[in-house]
RNA sequence: GAGGGUAUAGCUCAGCUGGUAGAGCACCUGCUUGACGUGCAGGGGGUCAUAGGUUCGAGUCCUAUUAUCCUCACCA
């Protein structure tokens, strides 16, 4: 029983009332069903201080798009869903919270800082989830883990306490990259290099028994305060002589070795380093190969320490200018060179990284990488785009150790313990630890773990990991992650890493990548820049339905995409234009008319047209779905809505309903029947709209996202039908097309003769002809020569329109021979094709068979236009 | 320095396994056709970056070049 569509569609309401109705059946929920098979994707966890923007609307609308059309298919979907890491960024949000109040993290202790954290994840979680709902997101968000809950820290301890008995995970001291502002290390990966204009100083380092100076150049004197060697290659000859000697040290009067070192370039700048291995990475590892003291200068917030009294205290920079106006004073400084070159920055608050020693905690990642490699090498785990899968491999096989601890609060504490007395450390899942070796009370580490550390075992640690649950066994591996290509180091190879270690098995199949959402003029949305778009305007606006088409439509996977708004408004006007559609339907249809189960059998030609082209566009809609071609499949249905269904099919209807009887019924029928596919092909793409219309069609409140996803039916393949019928569609368009071009109105009726050799096809579209191309009357006959006649050829027949007060002899002959002479050029391409022995040899026999019929129609049009210009004449 | 992306209509982009180029927007012309002007009909507009190569046939595959963007590494 169908039900009223208001007059205007209205998205915002739409979409308000089918959320309700989804969420009030819980159609999201899933379960382990044995009946069914599983398809699991795997959703990045959004960050609960974030607020929705179109990295989320993208990555949303696109597993959207897989999980209902899988559901649809008849599997068992599921998704994975979470909220936040234990980060950088939520620990920043909320000190800066308290900074307001006038409190700082020691005020209030660890204990009093997480529990605000936690208020912080019940406020803000719950605001980005109502925010995906508005999307559209099927998720089962009652589902949500969130990554410090108690599972997923059961989880956490369980791998750290394993890669620890392996050996796999290390304390030691390092260079790691340490954010002054943040007070916390950062990953390799998280460190953004910026191209920054500096000054090389080149510097005189005198040689402690006076014989000379060795001159070197650095871009950060500063660090000259933690020197403790002077380097050179051991194959330059202009230093070897000076190698085993020492030089003091400038301001500080240290007095520091030289060394032969291969690290040093021989052919940059002067060939002699200063090695500061506390400062710098690669100084770090000179040093441990010369046995070298490692002096830091600096405090934690970049503040040169108490052991130099001069620059005690002064920031980074400022010892930096003192520091060279006293080298200047001391004769030290040689000149002063303008150098631009790359420093790293931290990516969250863009301070300028420092390297430093500290002590933390690394993974051993070079055996954990190998599994990791292979699973994606071997073709286990797919990347689409597959280009994605040399980046990781890059990224993989040229990997290092991994720095997992963070100088934060907020994150999974790690789970190791010192004794103060006897330096004895303990690994545990328990909360507290006793010395094994003098029976005290153990100090945990204050650090917590990197917030990829978590992240990386989502794909099972959400499932019940380390327990052995039914879910797990029936869920893992999962199906899909579907992430954007900038997130490949951070989260996809770890989340690989993590899989292949403990479940000895693929995390996931296949990893859709696609690209950023980009700003209208290209750029990255970003929030210093103030160009990010913001979805939910977007979406109040057009509807969620436009944005989640526009997002997924016109994009190939991988690429980049600017967002436009002229796109999201041609999506919206698609959406209307299916509503006004259902519309026409609708008030068409009886009262009581249901949504026929089958087609009557009495189907007309233009009938079997569409459904044959429906059924097509359903079987290329999955293999497309299949390959992960989303925007593909977007744009087929999209042109076969409107071009097909509404253009000319709906048309087609119109004389046949205002005749009635038995071709009104059949048109019905099939309006609906096809308007009930169309949904369901729809569906994934434009949920909200499909939903509603369906509800006001069907009238039975079964939910449409429930309903069978249309597959190809080879009884409904009518290639012949359709065929016929495009020679129906040339003819009309070849008449509209005539009439435009002698700027004849519409309004302007004129009779209509058709010859043809295919009278039974034509006879079949005589109302079409009068409704659609104007004619007054209809002749077909197999020979005819009116005279004072507009001729129009077409590949399977003759069009003449008498119109004699418009008529211009030579005009005509004019536009005839033209065509005659497009005819003979189309000819002479195909018969030259043809009459080349090594295509009709090599080419596959259809694509020769398919020349040979394309040279006879242009033949047969050829003949007929010679034909017009003979009787002309 | 290493690797990768992109180059197609005025603009934003599609083009699946090679078979004489498509969409949206913009532009031009005509339409108060009883679903829709968020619409209908018609139209103009492209040597598919350049030069070679493979092939019967290249926007599509290969090589080089140019332009542009990105990732990684980074020399003090």
């Amino acid at each position: 029983m169908k039900k009223e569509l208001e007059k205007l569609y209205e998205p915002k309401q739409v979409e308000d009332r089918i959320y309700k109705y989804w969420t009030d059946g819980n159609y999201f929920h899933a379960e382990v069903n044995p009946n069914k098979k599983p398809y699991t994707i795997v959703i990045p966890p959004p960050n609960i201080t974030g607020q929705l923007h179109m990295g989320h609307a993208l990555d949303e609308t696109l597993q959207d798009i897989l999980i209902r059309y899988k559901r649809m298919s008849g599997y068992e979907t599921l998704w994975l869903p979470g909220t936040d890491h234990a980060s950088i960024a939520t620990e920043a949000k909320i000190v800066s919270e308290m900074k307001k109040e006038g409190l700082t993290k020691d005020d209030l202790g660890r204990e009093g800082f997480l529990e605000r954290a936690w208020a912080w994840k019940e406020k803000y979680g719950s605001t980005i989830i109502s925010q995906l709902k508005k999307l559209g997101s099927s998720c089962d968000w009652e589902r949500e883990r969130f990554t410090m809950d108690e599972g997923c820290s059961k989880a956490v301890k369980e791998v750290f306490v394993k890669y620890y008995e392996k050996g796999l995970i290390y304390r030691g001291e390092r260079i790691i990259n340490w954010c002054p502002h943040c007070l916390t290390s950062i990953s390799n990966a998280e460190v953004e290099y910026e191209e920054q204009a500096g000054h090389f100083w080149h510097l005189r380092y005198p040689l402690t028994d006076g014989s000379g100076w060795l001159e070197l150049a650095t871009t950060r004197p500063e660090t000259l305060l933690g020197d403790t060697a002077v380097a050179v290659n051991p194959k330059d000859e202009r230093y070897k002589k000076y190698v085993g000697k020492t030089v003091t040290l400038p301001l500080v009067g240290r007095e520091i070795p030289v060394v032969a070192d291969s690290y040093v370039d021989m052919e940059f700048g002067t060939g002699v380093v200063k090695i500061t291995p506390a400062h710098d990475p690669n100084d770090f590892e000179v040093g441990l190969r010369h046995n070298l003291p490692v002096i830091n200068v600096m405090t934690d917030d970049a503040k040169i320490t108490e052991d130099y009294p001069k620059y005690a205290g002064m920031d980074r920079f400022e010892a930096r200018k003192a520091i060279v106006e006293d080298l200047e004073a001391g004769g030290f400084l040689v000149r002063v060179e303008d150098y631009s070159h790359n420093v790293g920055t931290c990516y969250r608050c863009g301070t300028t990284i420092e390297p430093r020693v500290s002590l933390q905690w690394f993974v051993k990642m070079a055996e954990l990488a190998k599994p990791a490699i292979e699973a994606v090498k071997s073709g286990d785990i797919k990347f689409v785009p597959e280009r994605f899968e040399k980046n990781y491999l890059n990224w993989m096989e040229d990997i290092r150790d991994w720095c997992v601890s963070r100088q934060l609060w907020w994150g999974h504490r790690i789970p190791a313990f010192y004794c103060d007395d006897c330096g004895e450390t303990v690994v545990t899942k328990e909360d507290s630890a006793v010395c094994p070796k003098c029976g005290k009370p153990m100090r945990q580490d204050p650090d917590t773990l990197d917030t990829w550390f978590s992240s990386a075992l989502w794909p099972f640690s959400t499932l019940g990991w380390p327990d052995k649950t039914p879910e797990l066994e029936y869920f893992y591996p999962t199906s899909t992650l579907v992430t954007g290509w900038d997130i490949i180091t951070f989260w996809v190879s770890r989340m690989i890493v993590a899989g292949m270690e403990f479940m000895h098995e693929r995390p996931f199949e296949t990893v859709l990548l696609h690209g950023l959402m980009r700003d209208p003029n290209g750029l990255k949305m970003s929030k210093s820049l103030g160009n990010g778009i913001d979805p939910l305007v977007v979406i109040d606006q057009y509807g969620a339905d436009a944005l989640r088409f526009m997002v997924a439509s016109g994009n190939s996977p991988g690429n980049d995409m600017r967002y436009s708004e002229e796109r999201v408004k041609a999506c919206r006007n698609f959406a209307n234009k299916l509503w006004n559609a259902t519309r026409f339907i609708m008030m068409n249809l009886p009262e009581d008319f249901a949504v026929p189960e089958k087609l009557p059998e009495n189907l007309a030609l233009e009938d079997k047209w569409v459904v044959s082209k429906l059924n097509t566009l359903a079987k290329e809609v999955n293999e497309n779905l299949e390959k992960f071609e989303i925007g593909v499949a977007a744009q087929k249905v999209y042109d076969f809505i409107w071009d097909v269904y509404c253009d000319w099919y709906i048309e087609l209807t119109k004389p046949r309903i205002n005749a009635g009887g038995e071709t009104a019924e059949a048109a019905q029928a099939v309006l609906v029947w096809a308007m009930a596919g169309i949904l369901k092909l729809l569906h994934p793409f434009m949920p909200f709209i499909t939903e509603e219309i369906w509800q006001a069609l069907d009238g039975t409140g079964k939910p449409l996202m429930l309903e069978a996803f249309p597959v190809y039916d080879e009884k409904l393949c009518y290639p012949e039908e359709e065929a016929d019928f495009e020679k129906i569609i040339e003819a009309i368009k070849a008449i509209r097309n005539r009439r435009a071009e002698m700027n004849v109105p519409p309004s302007k009726k004129a009779e209509l003769f058709i010859e043809t050799a295919e009278k039974e096809v034509f006879e079949k579209g005589v109302m079409f002809f009068e409704r659609l191309a104007s004619a007054s009357s209809v002749e077909i006959s197999d020979k005819c020569e009116p005279a004072d006649a507009v001729t129009i050829v077409t590949g399977a027949a003759r069009l003449f329109i008498p119109l004699a007060e418009i008529i211009d002899r030579d005009k005509e002959l004019a536009r005839l021979n033209k065509e005659k002479a497009t005819a003979e050029k189309d000819i002479a391409v195909i018969s030259g094709k043809l009459d080349n022995a090594g295509f009709v040899s090599k080419a596959p026999a259809q694509v020769v068979e398919a020349e040979r019929q394309k040279l006879a129609l242009a033949k047969e049009k050829l003949a007929k236009i010679e034909q017009s210009i003979a009787s002309l004449g």
